[in-house]
DNA sequence: TAGAATAGATAGGCGCTGCCTATGGATAGA
DNA sequence: TCTATCCATAGGCAGCGCCTATCTATTCTA
């Protein structure tokens, strides 16, 4: 059974005449009228009673008309289906992001796009680097935003910004006044740095290891508000990118001088992965970005 | 779009291989890839990703998988039809029968075959002669119940049953007793026959014309049973078949002697109209019958 | 890190089949 | 009886779906 037969069986039907149903099909009425027998023959079945010169629809026939016609339209629906995504901005989209830029960058971002694209469903995840990787992989998530660069021949990755680090100090620390500072003055401090896992904790100790620092760390928390908070009590000194800073009467933040102390927060997807319109509507969105 | 390459997009999507989807297919994996492909090119939007080594849906991809499940879907649902309708006994049946056969013959088959198949809707039509012919060729019944021979070779026609011609006669009548009767000795009585259009009026009259008699008619009926009520009350004499006899007290039939004088029972149908189960069996039922 | 295995893509050839034109047979109308 | 119309049949051609062989890329393994 082709569709081809069931499209020239319903001509038939509507025409009532192999002739005319041929002309509509624009094929010759010997090519319809051996689709037609072909049809039949599968079936086992007369479709038409050929009465001479003219035909009519067998009772079987009347009951397999509706039926054909539900087979072209269901066809009719998923060609619709496809037109109508493939030009609608719809559709789900889920990205990945770190938690240490999760809470500055993601926000405004997610209700521009949602402002801008209100078919599209976003959902956001956030999770530490390896984990979104794993992720986009998987292809549970479609993007990741983290910090560049990401390893992995598989995926492709595009910038979005670079910020310098800061070093977070207590507003009455001796170095909180300085326009810069470097690393290795803060040798005797106690320093509260993020958990193990998170991509800026090697980010912040690279740059210690760059100025012969190794940090006596005494508290470790999953957020930079955390660190800063405690360093606005007057626990100990921080390392905190540029998006982190939030201004807190009892906390001063001094540029590191290191030029190399500095993170660039990206977006990564999984190569040869296909993109909606929502999807790179997303994707344009981030690389736009400019903090 | 074919409904082989829905197939197979289906398969690959349930085995999320090409390979594996092609084995289940019956079909070599390249010849799976290039229907896909094909497909794709159709719709203009890729339904896979293509990632290396393994493959997924693309959002697209699952929007139109549904689809192409329901139009195959659809399609078993039309074969099933199909194979349902060609062993079952039921759906519509539509005789037409004439109205000097009617009450005779149908009420006894209709209630037999109304009990051996419930699943056929039976319904049935009275009407004259021409009438029926014209709605057999119509397609509007399926099978009529008359008096043969039928003209028309798109018709064709199987006897039922043959029946002889008797007169009907006041009880008192000189010739009601006889176990016989010659229509001439009829010559001075007043005639009751059928209505014009009537094949049954023709059938008399020819017996008539047999006699060398030329029937004075004074009433003229559409139904038997008017006729020999006249006739029960005297009013005349009339002709009717052997199955029209009903035992009124008043009145007596006698067998016309002209060996001529009968009339033959038949159905036909439109030649080369298909059957359905129900109408062979109706079919069959009739040309069992014997009166 | 090299080699083997696996998965999908590509290339080339073959055969089926759906399409065409030409023609025949039957029917309905003139 | 002739003509026009309609469906069926016959024969030939071309497109296309399928095959095998091969290539490339990725992944697993030693």
């Amino acid at each position: 059974m082709e569709l081809h037969q069931l499209r020239y069986f319903c001509a038939v039907a509507d025409t009532g005449s192999f002739s005319r149903g041929a002309e509509q099909s624009h094929v010759s009425q010997p090519s319809l009228s051996q689709q037609i027998r072909k049809l039949e023959d599968e079936l086992g079945a007369r479709l038409f009673d050929r009465l001479g010169r003219s035909i009519r629809l067998t009772e079987l026939g009347k009951a397999f008309l509706p039926r054909a016609r539900a087979v072209l339209r269901e066809l009719e629906a998923a060609r619709g289906e496809v037109a109508e995504q493939k030009d609608s901005a719809g559709g789900a989209v889920t990205i990945g992001v770190i938690p240490t830029v999760a809470p500055y960058l993601l926000p405004k971002q997610l209700s521009t796009f949602a402002r801008g694209f209100p078919a599209a469903q976003l959902t956001v995840v956030e999770e530490i680097t390896p984990v979104l990787l794993d992720r986009l992989r998987a292809g549970t998530i479609d993007l990741a935003v983290l910090a560049l660069p990401v390893r992995g021949h598989e995926f492709e990755s595009f910038p979005i910004l670079t910020e310098r680090l800061f070093a977070a100090l207590p507003r009455e620390h001796r170095f909180a006044k300085q326009k810069s500072i470097a690393l290795k003055d803060l040798r005797a401090e106690p320093f509260l740095l993020l958990r193990d896992g998170h991509c800026f904790r090697d980010t912040a100790v690279a740059a210690c290891d760059r100025a012969r620092l190794h940090p006596q760390v005494i508290f470790e928390s999953g957020q930079f508000s955390s660190l800063i908070g405690m360093v606005a009590a007057g626990m100990g000194v921080s390392i905190v990118p540029e998006m982190a800073i939030e201004e807190k009467t009892r906390c001063r933040y001094v540029r590191i001088a290191d030029q190399q102390a500095s993170r660039t927060i990206g977006v990564a997807r999984l190569r040869g992965r296909s993109f909606t319109r929502a999807h790179q509507a997303f994707l344009a969105q981030l690389r736009a970005e400019k903090i």
